[in-house]
DNA sequence: CTTAGCACTCAACAGTCCTGAGTGCTAACA
DNA sequence: TGTTAGCACTCAGGACTGTTGAGTGCTAAG
């Protein structure tokens, strides 16, 4: 059954009608208040129609229709219009930038407050992966003998550090040293790119430290992967409790449990170089259960050309898309703006 | 009207019975269950008793009897056997803090995770408060032209850092300086107890860098005024979802919402130096409405003999009190042991 | 092809009844 | 005097019923 102009008109009303009331909605309401210049009844019959090509669901019979997500996926690719922020939106969004951040993690909580607090979802922010920054800076610093305190910056302000046990008889001379020689062989290489022939001039440099080089070369591989799991910032995680679909405790626990598990998460907001712009996930589409009636929109955001990290919007399938799009789309280019900028 | 032994046991009896099934309870099902030795008519009356003296409630006639906030607080001071931690039980404790933590905030978070998993309701943990905290060390690096790094380390083993910006003419030479300078004068004294004469003498001796100076000891206060909104841990938030009392979504926002706020928090979790031991707050005891249905149970920690800190427990007022108080009992000590040798 | 009309469906709501757990009171009993 | 059996009473909650209203599908006429 080929898929007409009326057709398309229909399938909108019902979508924009349910979204904003999550209520099933019938044809005599359609007919009502949407001027579609035809009966309830021929209403009635797209409908039907509509439903046996599977953009529609009926809850039960004689109840009003639904958007299955086949529905919200052709209203999201070919009916929908692109929302456009207002001047007023915009300005506010830039404001909350405007403020000088140096450690990327300010500026991504920040990001993932904003986008929660504008659209009343559910914000996820996947910061740039560790393992592919850049070194910036190494430094080791005696606290007290026997102690000392290794920090790391990167290239995108995050700092790291680790207190770690040394050999008695280092000095901060000794230390220094260390550091020094870190620096100038690391400074401005991605952490996974650090390769065997670096390492090996490292140890030649520091033969005589290697006890205490072999330490650190372990903690920086943990920090690595530890901090993987620091990287994903939530914003408005009880947005979610409003959404009148998860009204019921079982629902709620589901949920929020899926948004304490940050290496699902992570595997939800993953992105690849390729991808570019929006990424619309609808219901069935999301890779996991506890989020089938759920909708994720990711875009990912840049840092000198390069793709960083990913931001996202968790909410009902029965979602604001068009407006969260506009919302998502306009936050991503702020944001990748102001990481490229202000370093 | 005298609380006699048979009241005592009555009351026992009813808290008991509450605390584990969550349902009103009946004279019958008391007669039933436990021993003693007279029939539901004489329990009634003796239930009517404790009801005019204010222990129990009867959510609606005709139904059963419910402890009020005052049974509870006369149960625990009263009536309550302390419960014993099986060897099973404090080993695995024990073991879960062998493993070497050097900052504060990893054994702090394993705490939090600890005793919500053994409690099965929220773990609550408040950190050292950081402008009591003592230095222990400074330091500033020079990341690049314009962009120096400052770390601050406390006794206690926890790391703040912030990237600020300094003169472009400054050399690692002079940071070094300043460092220097800012580790002798201020090592081993707390944050807040750096009095004006200390600070003068920085002044005194470090003139040339007033600029830089100024930046540092703003950057210091703010540290000290933000950090106190991170040292609070939860653990096991979502426990309480499964607590029958929380069945009902405005409850669920209401709790949630309020774990969110730390400040209140932090406030809960208040405690001052003479405060030693456990200390139960119960319902209407505790100082917010959205936990006026909840118990907390607290505890302060110690380093090295002074209090630094207090973990806690938020459940339902209808709480294990017995089994919990001994759990955040055993789990003090082994926090105050670990925190006191390790250093 | 569109639409009016009509019979049909079903969730949601309100009302009714019943049951069972529980109470308070009273009078008899030890 | 304290304890207990007996009894009338209360009330939440579950089962059932009837009603309402929004909605559908089908058919026949326009």
């Amino acid at each position: 059954m080929p898929m007409d102009e009326r057709k398309h008109r229909v399938l909108q009303a019902i979508i924009q009608d349910y979204i904003t009331t999550a209520e099933p909605v019938g044809s005599r309401s359609i007919a009502r208040k949407y001027d579609l210049g035809v009966s309830p009844a021929t209403i009635r019959n797209e409908m039907a129609d509509l439903e046996e090509m599977g953009y529609l669901e009926q809850p039960y019979t004689s109840a009003g229709r639904v958007p299955s997500d086949k529905g919200y996926r052709f209203y999201v690719d070919c009916i929908m219009e692109k929302d456009q922020l207002s001047e007023a939106e915009e300005n506010f969004i830039k404001m909350q930038f405007a403020k000088k951040m140096e450690e990327i993690e300010e500026v991504i909580k920040k990001t993932s407050d904003l986008l929660s607090q504008l659209t009343q979802y559910t914000a996820l922010v996947l910061g740039p992966n560790l393992s592919s920054s850049i070194f910036r800076y190494v430094q080791m610093s005696l606290i007290e003998t026997g102690k000392a305190l290794l920090v790391i910056v990167t290239q995108t302000g995050s700092v790291k550090h680790k207190i770690m046990d040394v050999p008695a008889n280092f000095s901060q001379k000794d230390l220094n040293k260390v550091s020094m020689v870190l620096n100038s062989k690391l400074k401005g290489i991605a952490f996974e790119k650090v390769k065997k022939s670096v390492l090996d001039e490292i140890y030649n440099e520091l033969i005589k430290e290697k006890i205490l080089l072999e330490t650190v070369l372990e903690i920086l591989n943990n920090t690595l992967n530890n901090s993987n799991t620091e990287n994903i910032f939530l914003g408005g995680t009880l947005n979610i409790l409003n959404q009148p679909e998860f009204r019921d405790v079982e629902k709620i626990k589901s949920i929020l449990g899926i948004l304490e598990e940050k290496d699902i998460l992570r595997k939800l907001m993953q992105y690849n170089d390729k991808m570019d712009g929006i990424t619309v996930k609808i219901g069935e589409e999301n890779p996991f259960e506890e989020v089938r009636n759920c909708s994720l929109i990711t875009a990912t955001y840049h840092m000198n050309g390069e793709v960083v990290g990913s931001i996202g919007i968790l909410g009902p399938t029965r979602m604001k898309y068009s407006k969260t799009i506009a919302l998502v789309e306009y936050i991503t280019q702020v944001l990748s703006n102001t990481l490229s900028n202000g370093k």
